[in-house]
DNA sequence: AGCACGCCGACT
DNA sequence: GTCGGCGTGCTC
């Protein structure tokens, strides 16, 4: 007599999870192998069924037992289970992408111990008070807590007390972080005050680590610190006491590829099911979280001062209208210029922040203007020149060119540049400051969390003098010796269309803000722009940080834009556009109709092409959906994924709570 | 996603 | 003739 088992199959259909037969005694949440087709393929015990409600004859038997450092218990399935309904994303696929490879013969290694210090200073009375309204309010079980708080106020220390607090009481910590602050300055504050395993969990983590991180949580009960990036948030925490999310407002708590997930919802929904306390902080909260929280006096925590000496730095605009070309220092001004030779005459260090990698945006045939075009991946971007490497390279996918020495239309030997990146302003400042170091901070110059480590150690150190960086260089570090930051190309920032440029503009320029003057009286920001005038510079210093959220608010009111609504974006992607263009109208046409019907707080737009219409050989397109009944919005959803028929050659893909709508 | 089947063009 | 390109269909 054998007994049936639901088993979601890592497979990519909507419903993977399919109905299988085994005389053994399986457990819910147990790993097994089924066969698929013609093939065999991992899956997950759901639950025992003892009717089956189709031909007894098409079910097939379980293979076998599976590695039992991944054997799910309650609390990670139902994780898995809400983020497949919130996501609608496949359950089976979904939980084989977020484990780590199996391993055979994992190499061992040493788990760091944290080393108990004591603080060697005081708290300061409001993160005393804060410290202590949270342990009395929000530590009964579920519940949030918000600290929002400028750059160097001291939301660490505040979080470390509550760490330890929940150490105390024998239960862990589970640490969500953005992968850029994971370094060691960082981490190392936490390591030094508590008594525990500390775990870290990022991308920079081996396949072998992350097996025995999982196998170690699997038989351990003592307390842990787990210290980790977005997909952290699936490790299995023994005795799990408190969840607390830093940089909540990070774009990298989303995830972009495969189950478009947010690390930080997904955190909200652990924290809920756990039923522990969470704790969410930022000097730049994310625009649905200051509306939830600003009005809950017992949850939301603000700080407006920095903690040590350090004062909010200076900012000036140099307005770039009024500033004539100067071939010898561009893309910098005469002020920028004089303003780093001052702090670098005081032995000072100074921070040059723009958002491009590369030497230039494109380059041009000065003779008969010729631009060079990813054509193997069919986007109609200019690709991006990177002189050191001499190739040109695609900024949406990973072609890659040597560049050419002449034009070849016209062989004409002249190719000029335009726009910068961080190369070119590298470039400019070593040619300006020949006696001091010029360093480089950027994704296409730090590979490895190993770069990362000795470039920061290098600044530290004083080896570098100017440091030239992209948004990696504007997250979480601390450096003593700056006192001045220059932000270029800020303006093409400014200048998107997205609901969420405004926010993400404002986080970006305080988070750079926030890197100067830590420890000093004296810093000022420098900001390269066409257009002083715009309102957001007026938010960026450290006491007008708070400002932003009251005047940017109702415009998302008046656009109906979160956090006012919901969203979920539909897209479809093909090789054919020809096939494409049609498909998606008629789905359009479709789904209006049946929101007509029946769904009258959906509204529906589209279809349009993405901003990049064609990417890596594939056009898409996509039709956004608006709602303000988060369930409706779910259902629609949901009948549209049980009604969608698969049309030939075109894949589709739903993202709920998408960062962007183009 | 795999994996096989089947249909078509190209080449010893 | 048959090798292999990829379009199509199915997975308890």
């Amino acid at each position: 007599m054998s007994n049936y088992f639901k088993v979601a199959v890592n497979f990519p259909k909507i419903n993977s999870v399919l109905t299988y037969k085994s005389e053994l005694p399986l457990q819910k949440g147990q790993l097994v192998e089924v066969p698929l087709g013609r093939r065999t393929s991992h899956g997950v015990i759901i639950e025992k069924v003892d009717k089956i409600e189709f031909d007894e004859s098409k079910v097939k038997a379980i293979d076998t037992y599976h590695d039992e450092v991944y054997h799910l218990d309650q609390l990670e399935l139902a994780l898995y289970e809400w983020m497949h309904k919130y996501y609608h994303y496949p359950l089976g696929k979904l939980i084989f992408d977020c484990l780590p490879k199996s391993l055979k013969r994992p190499r061992k290694i040493q788990f760091e111990q944290g080393q108990n210090l004591a603080l060697p200073f005081e708290l300061s009375t409001l993160q005393e008070s804060i410290v202590s309204k949270i342990k009395e309010q929000n530590f009964n079980g579920f519940s949030q807590s918000y600290l929002h708080g400028v750059t160097g106020s001291g939301k660490s220390v505040i979080y470390l007390q509550l760490i330890k607090k929940t150490l105390d009481q024998g239960m862990s910590v589970q640490f969500l972080l953005p992968e850029i602050n994971l370094t060691p300055q960082f981490t190392d504050f936490f390591k030094n005050y508590v008594g525990c395993t500390i775990l870290t969990y990022h991308s920079g983590v081996s396949p072998s680590e992350k097996y025995l991180i999982w196998k170690h949580l699997k038989e351990t009960d003592g307390p842990v610190l787990v210290m980790g990036v977005r997909s952290s948030i699936f490790l299995p925490i023994p005795q799990l006491g408190l969840i607390i999310i830093d940089e909540e407002h990070d774009q990298s708590f989303k995830q972009t590829d495969r189950c478009p997930y947010n690390g930080r919802d997904v955190a909200i929904k652990k924290a809920q099911l756990a039923n522990v306390p969470l704790i969410m902080g930022s000097a730049t909260p994310a625009m649905e979280n200051y509306y939830k929280f600003s009005a809950l006096d017992s949850k939301y925590f603000q700080l407006k001062e920095r903690a040590g000496e350090g004062q909010f730095p200076k900012i000036k605009l140099i307005d770039l209208k009024e500033n004539k070309h100067d071939e010898e220092i561009w893309p910098l001004t005469n002020e920028s210029i004089d303003a780093i030779k001052e702090a670098l005459d005081k032995k000072e260090q100074v921070l040059v922040f723009i958002n491009k990698l590369g030497y230039s945006n494109s380059l041009q045939c000065r003779n008969c203007g010729h631009q060079f075009y990813n054509e193997k991946c069919g986007c109609m971007n200019n690709l991006r020149y990177f002189k050191s490497k001499n190739c040109l390279s695609c900024s949406y996918c990973d072609f890659v060119m040597p560049c050419p020495e002449v034009c070849p239309d016209c062989g004409s030997m002249t190719l000029k540049t335009k726009g910068f990146g961080t190369e070119k302003v590298s470039e400019t400042l070593s040619s300006i400051f020949t006696d001091y170091k010029i360093g480089r901070f950027d994704r296409d110059f730090i590979k490895s969390t190993k770069d990362l480590k000795s470039q920061l150690t290098a600044f530290d150190k004083g080896e570098i003098d100017v440091l030239v960086g992209t948004q990696m260089l504007a997250k979480g570090h601390n450096f003593e010796k700056v006192n001045l930051v220059v932000v270029l190309g800020i303006d093409s920032i400014l200048s998107y269309s997205d609901f969420r440029s405004n926010e993400k503009a404002f986080q970006l320029l305080a988070q750079v803000s926030g890197r100067a003057g830590r420890y000093s009286s004296d810093s000022k920001i420098l900001i390269q722009t066409l257009n002083p005038e715009h309102r957001l510079f007026e938010y960026v210093r450290g006491e007008n940080l708070f400002e932003f959220y009251p005047e940017e608010l109702p415009l998302r009111e008046l656009c109906s834009c979160p956090p006012y609504t919901k969203i979920a974006m539909l897209y479809f992607s093909s090789r054919f556009q020809d096939r494409l263009i049609p498909h998606i109208t008629k789905i359009c046409n479709a789904l209006k109709n049946v929101i007509d019907k029946n769904f009258s707080d959906i509204e529906c737009q589209g279809p349009f092409p993405q901003s990049v219409e064609k990417k890596a050989n594939q056009y898409t397109w996509g039709i956004l959906l608006k709602s303000k009944n988060l369930s409706e919005l779910h259902s629609l959803l949901a009948t549209f994924e049980q009604n969608y028929e698969d049309a030939s050659s075109i894949s589709f893909k739903i993202d709920v709570d998408p960062l962007t709508i183009f």
